[in-house]
DNA sequence: TTAGGGTTAG
């Protein structure tokens, strides 16, 4: 049936190409197949062609009759929001034809996904106007100003992120305790501690902080390196007659493990217990995965004892880092039992997480029946999205790539409903060309694309390498379409931004392990050099 | 968003 309905999507796609009645088609093909009438926000979709303008989506459904004839409901808008997240001019469209049909009025939670929307797309000053408009119908919340101060600090527009707060009376905010932490912390999240120190300094004879205000100051000095400033701000603290707490040393300790000043950490671990503020169980958990990405799994396992030495109670997330460490300290049969026997008698219960890290264990130490079990227990429980990749590994690993392998891709789609993402098509058909199968590996590189589903660059390489191999031209044909497809989206998508001069922003805004959106992870050093050599192109004047 | 991630070289 899933079969079916992929083909004829496909098949529309082929005809009549990306645009508006395919990608909608395709959305609601694809959607659980209980749902076979097309709903009101196919409806709408279906209306919205890629890439036009705000005025012609609004002009668009404004024209159309079924559209016209949907009742709207706050849920409808919720999801049309968060259906175009990552394309404001079709949220925006939307938005406008919601708000013109009689009788509806947009809700504060629509407001704030629009204003969300704006600023993550850089329409600045659109998002402005909205909250602006949204002052009007005293809407404005304080998540309102937090989601727009942070858009702002996170465009590098910090000033605007103040401004913002001074504005706030205009807004029917009030500037308080609350708000100014809100801006506190959004500046320091963004390195800009000491423009942050400075407002402060300037608010503080009008508001007065609370040991919240300064812990935000101590998270952002220690991100900055600047622990003396840390250590400061905990006297400071004092001095305004705020006690520090248990955040206050935990952010502190945290950082000192993070650069391997481990009798730092302790001397402050005991300093915080003398000062009447004993660890918790954060403070402990925080510091074992520190101790065991450092490899020092001894000490990670020390901790253990100091934590229960004082009565600190344990949690879901105390138990995965416990479980983790001892995985990774050899002592699976120990993993085992705080799995099997402690987590149960003291009443935490495991997580999805907790399991996966279960699953990475044993097939790490080869004992995927084991693995399996773990599945198994997770179907029993209810636990959602289980981690078959360390199993698929282990599969190619051994060779075990024909019964085992397809009976686990089957159960994956099959019964726990898991969708493969890019990683794992990436992970299945590099492992099948290892195993030399190129055939099952080109038919996954299909259904993949058949998908929706960009393979990355990598990927085609290493398949095309096999193909040709195997004289299988067909193939190789469409695959050196795909790989020329991705080389010019890629390098003019790169080339654009680098020529705005974002060309951080060219991967991904700050995290350059990110991927790339919509067209699938591409390695960051493959993308610069991508720009550097369209840069190189314009200077010789091909351009 | 005042602290806690989990295993991965495709």
């Amino acid at each position: 049936m899933i079969f079916h309905v992929e083909k004829l999507a496909k098949h529309i796609h082929n005809l009549v190409g990306p645009t508006i009645s395919s990608r909608a088609l395709y959305s609601c093909l694809s959607a659980p197949l209980e749902s076979k009438t097309l709903s009101d926000l196919d409806i709408v979709i279906a209306k919205i062609p890629v890439g036009i303008s705000e005025d012609e989506v609004v002009r668009s459904l404004l024209n159309d009759q079924a559209c016209n004839s949907i009742e709207l409901s706050s849920e409808l808008v919720d999801k049309l929001l968060h259906r175009f997240k990552d394309d404001w001019k079709s949220a925006l469209g939307v938005f406008r034809w919601a708000e013109s049909r009689s009788g509806y009025r947009h809700t504060q939670e629509a407001y704030d996904m629009l204003v969300d929307i704006l600023g993550k797309m850089k329409q600045m000053g659109k998002m402005k106007a909205v909250l602006e408009e949204m002052g009007q119908c005293q809407l404005v919340g304080l998540g309102t100003v937090a989601k727009v101060m942070r858009r702002f600090a996170g465009a590098g527009q910090w000033e605007e992120a103040v401004t913002t707060f001074d504005e706030l009376g205009t807004l029917g905010l009030d500037k308080n305790t609350e708000s100014m932490n809100l801006l506190l912390d959004t500046l320091c999240k963004e390195n800009k501690v000491e423009q942050a120190r400075e407002v402060f300094l300037e608010l503080k004879p009008h508001i007065s902080p609370n040991a919240h205000t300064f812990n935000i100051f101590i998270h952002g000095w220690c991100k900055m390196n600047r622990v003396d400033e840390a250590h400061w701000t905990i006297q400071e603290m004092r001095g305004n007659g705020c006690l520090p707490c248990v955040i206050s040393y935990s952010t502190i300790i945290q950082f000192y493990y993070w650069q391997s000043k481990f009798s730092k950490a302790y001397e402050l671990l005991d300093e915080m217990q003398a000062q009447g503020c004993p660890p918790n169980i954060v403070t402990f958990t925080t510091i074992m995965c520190s101790l065991t990405k450092s490899e020092e799994f001894e000490e990670a396992l020390h901790i253990v004892d100091r934590m229960r030495s004082i009565g600190c109670k344990p949690d879901t997330l105390f138990y995965n880092a416990l479980i983790h460490t001892l995985g990774r300290a050899g002592r699976v049969e120990k993993a085992v039992r705080v799995f099997e026997v402690e987590m149960p008698n003291t009443g935490v219960s495991p997580n999805t997480s907790t399991c996966n890290s279960m699953i990475a264990m044993f097939c790490h130490h080869g004992q995927e029946q084991k693995a399996l079990n773990i599945i198994r227990y997770m179907e029993k429980s209810g636990l959602c999205k289980p981690d078959v990749h360390p199993l698929l590994k282990v599969c190619f690993k051994t060779g075990n790539t024909d019964c085992f392998l397809s009976k686990l891709l089957d159960d994956m789609v099959n019964k726990h409903h898991l969708f493969l993402d890019i990683s794992t098509y990436a992970l299945l058909i590099h492992g099948l060309c290892r195993a030399n199968k190129c055939e099952r590996a080109y038919s996954l590189f299909e259904e993949m694309i058949g998908q929706g589903i960009s393979p990355r660059y990598q990927t085609c390489r290493l398949l095309l390498d096999e193909v040709k191999q195997k004289n299988m031209y067909d193939a190789a044909e469409r695959i050196e379409d795909k790989e020329n497809w991705h080389f010019s989206v890629v390098s003019s998508k790169a080339y654009q931004q680098s020529r705005q001069g974002h060309r951080t922003s060219a991967i991904t805004g700050s995290n350059p392990n990110k991927s790339f959106g919509g067209i699938g992870n591409i390695h960051v050093r493959k993308v610069l050099m991508l720009c550097r050599l369209h840069t190189k192109t314009v200077n010789c004047g091909t351009y």
